[in-house]
RNA sequence: GCUCUUGUGGCGGAAUUGGUAGACGCGUUGGACUCAAAAUCCAAUGGUAGUGAUAUCGUGUGGGUUCGAGUCCCACCAAGAGCACCA
C-alpha cells in the first residue's frame, strides 16, 4: 500500500468535505480544545510540536465521533525577536519572512492530517487581529489599567540595544559579551500586580494539572506578613515589611534599599552623604550583574545621623543600607533579626553587629539555621518580655495583635508579582495606539482610527539611544491630537510577544468578527477552552498573562466566564537519541518531514503517542518507530482475515469491549501510550483468528482511526465501510468488559505461592477451599497454624500462618 | 540555597491507585521460510542457583505502617527543570 498516495487521498476529502469545520451555535454540544499556536520559525515544524498536535487531534476526531461540535483551531504567534533578527540580517521584511514560515508550517501540519479547523485561521501580525489586541490595551488605559513609569531596564552599551531578562542572563549581553547596565526608561506598564489575588483566587475555577497551579502560585509569590511603623529619632518615620513579627525582640538594625525612595527622603539628614551616595551608584551599577555570584558577602554602610526607635522596647537602632534588600518589594526596607534570618546574619556579621535571640532552638549563630526547626513545634520565644515563653505561632499571634492596638503595624500581603513591562523598543509587534500631545499628555488613539498599521521601514534596529525604530519614520511618528488637534506624536514602543498570544483563544471562537473582537455570543457558546495544551516552558508566564487579560475583560463585562481556561496540560519534550535536548548545534535534530516521508504519517503520530507517559520528557528512537511501522503493517495484513459479518465473533467480543473502554479512557486521560498498547493487544488477539468478521476489523479502525486516521479510513472503506470520520464512536457494553472466571494469586504471609481459577461470583468459601487445595499451597503451609485468611474478591487470597 | 518533577529489566515504559511487578513495544538469542538477504512467523528473554519442577533475591538507599508496599509515612542519595537575597 502507497502511504503517500492514501494520506493525499484522505486529506483531500477532509479538505473538500469540510469535515473538520466547527460551527458556532450548533445544537451538539461544544468541545474546545486548544493547542498553543506556534512561532512559525524558519526551521518549520518540530517533533515537538508533533507530539501535542497529535495527542490533542486524536482527542479532536474521538470526541466528534462521539457527537461533539468540536473546535480544534490553529493559527501563528508571529510577532517577535526571532523574525526581526532575521530581517536585520537578511534585509527581508518580518511580514515577508513570516508569510514563507507559515506556509512550510501549515503544509508540515497538513502533511500530518491534523484536523485543525482551517477557516478559522489567522496570525497575529493580521491587521484584522492586532486591531483588537491594540482595542484591547486602550481598554486597559482607559479603565486606569495602563500607566507610564520610569523603570529600570537592562541596557547594552555597545550594542546600544534594551534587553529582555532572557537576553541579559547573567548580567552580559547575549549577542556581544559586554556587561549590561541598568537605565532609567519610561515604559509602559499593565497593573497587573493588583489582580494577584484574584489571579489565585481563580485557580479554584480551573482543573490546571497540579504542577500548573504550583506555577502559577510560586509566580505570584504571596507572603502574608505585618507592615510595621518605625519611628525616627527627632521626628518621621518609615515602614519594614516582615513575615516573622514574632522576633521583633532580635531586632538589632533596620536595613533600607539603596534603589528605593525612602533613601532619597532620609537624604538631607544623613550626616555620610558622601559614602551613601557612593553606595547607591555602585548598586546602580552593580544591581545589572544580576546580583547572582561574586556576591554571596553583604554590602552595604551606616546610615549615619539617623537611629530608629524600637517600636516596642523604645531603644534606638541603628540603621543602614544594603543592596539585599529590594527597593520595589514590601516597603524597601525591612527590621533585621540576625539571630534568626541568614541574609541578615551574614550582614551582621559583615558589619560586626550585635545579635540577640529571641527564639528558644537553633540560631542562626549555631550555623544549620532551618526554617522547620524554627517553625517547629517546641520552638518558644525567650528575650521577650511578656511573650516569653509562647510558641512561635501564639507569638505572631500576640505580638500582632499587640502592636495593631498600638495603631503601629497592619497585616498586609505581599506578592513577588509585579506590573507587567508592556513596551518594547522594538519594530516587529504591535503598535501602541496611544499619542503624545504636548498639551494634553497622553492621549489614546479613536478606536474607530485601528488599527494602527505597523509602518514598512528600511532599517530593523533599534536607534542609538535604544529606541524602536520606528521612531524613524517622521511621517509616522508625527501626527495630530485627538484630543485639540494639535501637532502630536506617536508612541515608537510596540506590545511585548504576550500581548498577542493573551487573548487568542477567544478570538478563535470568532475569527471573522469585523464588529468586536469576539461576540459574547460565540464566547458563551463556546465557554471555557475544555483543553488547553502547551509546553512546560509557558505553564507560568503565558498562562499568567493570558488569565490575568481575560480576567480584566471580564470585570469590564467583555467576556462571560472570569477564567476562560478549565483544563491545562503540559506535555514532556522529545529529546534526541542521546537523552539531550534537540539542538541543532548537538546534530540530533529529527525533521518530521524526513520520518513522513520513510515512514508515512501514521507511523510517525503512532510512534510519537506510544513513546512514553505524555507529561515526560522522552528521548527519541528510531527502532521502536520502526516498530510501531510493524504496527500498521500487521493491521494492513489483518484485511486477509476479514470474512462477511455484522458482528463481533464470540471470541474477540470481551475483549473489543474491553478495548474500547480503554481507548476511550486513556484518550480523556492523557493516556495515549497505553492506549496504542491495548490496540495492539487487539490487534494480536485478530492475529491469532484465522478469520475475523468485518465488523471485528471496523470496530478496530475506528478505535486507531484518532492515531492513524489515514491509513484506517483507507482499510475501513476497502471493506465497504462508509468514512469513519464521518462515523460515531462504537460504544462498549460495561457488563461484557468483565471476565466470567478469573484468575487470582494466592500468598501464604504476604509471599505468592500458586494460582486459582475462580468464578466472577464464587463465593469467599469456595475460593478458600481452592486455595487450600492448591498443592503448592499446601505444602508451604504444611502443619503450621493457620492465624487469619484474607480474601479478596478478584484480587489475591493471603494465608497468614504462624 | 529554595520549590517542583523523576528514579522500575539491556532500552522506552505498564501496573485498574494498597492486592499475582515488568503489560505493550524495542533490542538480544535460538529456530522456521529462503540459494542468500530483506520481510514475515514461532520460541525464549529481570538477576542468581539448579538438567528440572522449583527456590531465592528484586521497583535509587535505609527504616516504618500493613495480612500484603513500586504505590502510604519518616530519613537520606542521585538526576533534571524552574526560581534565585521577595524580608
Amino acid at each position: 500500500m502507497n502511504f503517500k498516495e492514501v494520506e493525499q487521498k484522505w486529506q483531500n476529502y477532509w479538505h473538500e468535505k469540510k469535515t473538520f469545520e466547527a460551527i458556532n451555535g450548533s445544537e451538539k454540544p461544544p468541545y474546545y480544545i486548544l493547542v498553543e499556536f506556534p512561532y512559525p520559525s524558519g526551521a518549520g515544524l518540530h517533533v515537538g510540536h508533533v507530539r501535542s498536535y497529535t495527542a490533542q487531534d486524536a482527542l479532536a476526531r474521538m470526541k466528534r465521533m462521539q457527537g461533539y461540535n468540536v473546535l480544534f483551531p490553529m493559527g501563528w504567534d508571529a510577532f517577535g525577536a526571532p523574525a526581526e533578527q532575521y530581517a536585520i540580517k537578511n534585509h527581508i521584511h518580518p511580514k515577508e519572512a513570516v508569510k514563507e514560515n507559515i506556509k512550510t508550517f501549515k503544509g508540515q501540519m497538513e502533511s500530518l492530517g491534523f484536523s485543525f479547523d482551517w477557516s478559522r485561521e489567522f496570525s497575529t501580525t493580521d491587521p484584522e487581529y492586532y486591531k483588537w489586541t491594540q482595542w484591547q490595551f486602550l481598554q486597559f488605559y482607559k479603565h486606569g489599567m495602563a500607566y507610564k513609569a520610569t523603570v529600570p531596564v537592562n541596557w547594552c552599551p555597545n550594542c546600544k540595544s534594551v534587553l529582555s531578562n532572557e537576553d541579559a542572563a547573567g548580567g552580559v549581553c547575549e549577542r556581544c559579551g559586554s556587561f549590561v547596565e541598568q537605565k532609567e526608561k519610561s515604559q509602559w506598564m499593565l497593573k497587573m500586580a493588583s489582580y494577584a489575588e484574584d489571579l489565585l483566587d481563580g485557580l479554584k475555577d480551573t482543573n490546571f494539572a497540579e504542577k500548573v497551579k504550583l506555577g502559577q502560585i510560586n509566580w505570584i509569590g504571596k507572603s502574608k506578613g505585618v507592615e510595621l511603623d518605625v519611628d525616627i529619632v527627632g521626628g518621621g518615620s518609615f515602614s519594614v515589611f516582615t513575615t516573622c513579627i514574632e522576633t521583633i525582640y532580635g531586632i538589632t538594625f533596620f536595613v533600607i534599599a539603596p534603589d528605593g525612595k525612602l533613601i532619597q527622603e532620609l537624604m538631607p539628614r544623613v550626616e555620610n552623604k558622601d559614602e551613601v551616595m557612593e553606595y547607591i551608584e555602585k548598586t546602580k551599577r552593580k544591581s545589572a550583574m544580576d546580583r547572582t555570584d561574586l556576591n554571596k558577602e553583604k554590602s552595604g554602610c551606616e546610615i549615619k545621623g539617623i537611629k530608629a526607635i524600637h517600636p516596642i522596647t523604645k531603644q534606638e537602632v541603628p540603621i543602614f543600607l544594603g543592596d539585599f534588600v529590594l527597593g520595589d518589594y514590601g516597603t524597601g526596607a525591612v527590621m533585621a533579626v540576625p539571630s534568626h534570618d541568614e541574609r541578615d546574619f551574614e550582614y551582621a556579621k559583615a558589619h560586626n553587629l550585635e545579635m540577640i535571640q529571641v527564639i528558644d532552638g537553633r540560631s542562626t549563630e549555631e550555623k544549620a539555621f532551618e526554617k522547620q526547626d524554627y517553625l517547629g513545634v517546641g520552638c518558644k520565644l525567650i528575650n521577650s518580655e511578656e511573650f516569653t515563653g509562647l510558641t512561635v505561632e501564639e507569638a505572631k499571634k500576640a505580638i500582632t495583635k499587640k502592636l495593631v492596638d498600638m495603631g503601629v503595624a497592619r497585616e498586609v500581603n505581599n506578592y513577588k508579582m509585579r506590573d507587567w513591562i508592556f513596551s518594547r523598543q522594538r519594530f516587529w509587534g504591535e503598535p501602541i495606539p496611544m499619542i503624545y500631545c504636548d498639551d494634553c499628555g497622553w492621549v489614546p488613539m479613536n478606536e474607530e482610527d485601528l488599527p494602527l498599521l505597523l509602518p514598512d521601514v528600511t532599517e530593523y534596529e533599534p536607534t542609538e539611544d535604544g529606541e524602536s525604530p520606528l521612531s524613524k519614520i517622521t511621517d509616522w511618528v508625527n501626527t495630530t491630537c485627538p484630543k485639540c488637534g494639535k501637532k502630536a506624536r506617536r508612541e515608537t514602543d510596540t506590545m511585548p510577544n504576550w500581548a498577542g498570544s493573551s487573548w487568542y483563544f477567544l478570538r478563535f471562537m470568532d475569527p471573522h468578527n469585523t464588529k468586536e473582537f469576539a461576540s459574547m455570543d460565540a464566547m458563551k457558546y463556546w465557554g471555557k477552552v475544555d483543553w488547553y495544551n502547551g509546553g512546560m516552558e509557558h505553564t507560568a508566564r503565558h498562562l499568567l498573562y493570558a488569565r490575568f487579560w481575560v480576567q480584566f475583560l471580564y470585570n469590564i463585562g467583555l467576556v462571560p466566564n472570569k477564567e476562560m481556561i478549565w483544563t491545562r496540560v503540559s506535555h514532556g519534550m522529545i529529546l534526541g537519541s542521546n537523552n539531550e535536548k534537540m539542538s541543532k548545534s548537538k546534530g540530533n535534530v529529527v525533521n518530521p518531514d524526513d520520518v513522513v516521508k520513510e515512514f508515512g504519517a501514521d507511523t510517525l503520530r503512532l510512534y510519537e503517542m506510544f513513546i512514553g507517559d505524555y507529561e515526560q520528557d522522552a528521548p527519541w528512537n528510531t527502532d521502536s518507530l520502526r516498530g510501531c511501522k510493524r504496527f500498521v503493517d500487521k493491521v494492513i495484513r489483518l484485511k486477509d482475515k476479514v470474512k462477511e459479518g455484522d458482528s463481533y465473533s464470540p471470541k474477540l467480543e470481551s475483549i473489543i469491549h474491553k478495548t474500547i473502554k480503554k481507548v476511550e479512557n486513556d484518550t480523556l486521560h492523557l493516556g495515549f501510550n497505553t492506549a496504542i498498547s491495548s490496540l495492539m493487544i487487539l490487534t494480536n488477539a485478530m492475529e491469532d483468528e484465522s478469520s475475523i468478521t468485518k465488523e471485528d476489523y471496523h470496530v478496530l479502525l475506528t478505535l486507531l482511526n484518532p492515531y492513524a486516521p489515514h491509513i484506517t479510513e483507507e482499510l475501513n472503506e476497502s471493506i465497504g465501510y462508509s468514512p469513519i470520520c464521518e462515523s460515531s464512536w462504537p460504544v462498549y457494553d460495561d457488563e461484557k468488559t468483565i471476565d466470567q472466571e478469573v484468575t487470582i494469586g494466592v500468598q501464604v504471609n504476604g509471599k505468592l505461592r500458586g494460582e486459582i481459577t475462580i468464578s466472577k461470583e464464587e463465593e469467599k468459601d469456595s475460593i478458600l477451599e481452592k486455595a487450600f487445595n492448591n498443592e503448592k499451597v499446601k505444602n508451604f503451609i504444611g502443619e503450621k497454624e493457620i492465624v487469619k485468611t484474607i480474601v479478596i474478591p478478584n484480587k489475591i487470597v493471603n494465608i497468614v500462618i504462624k
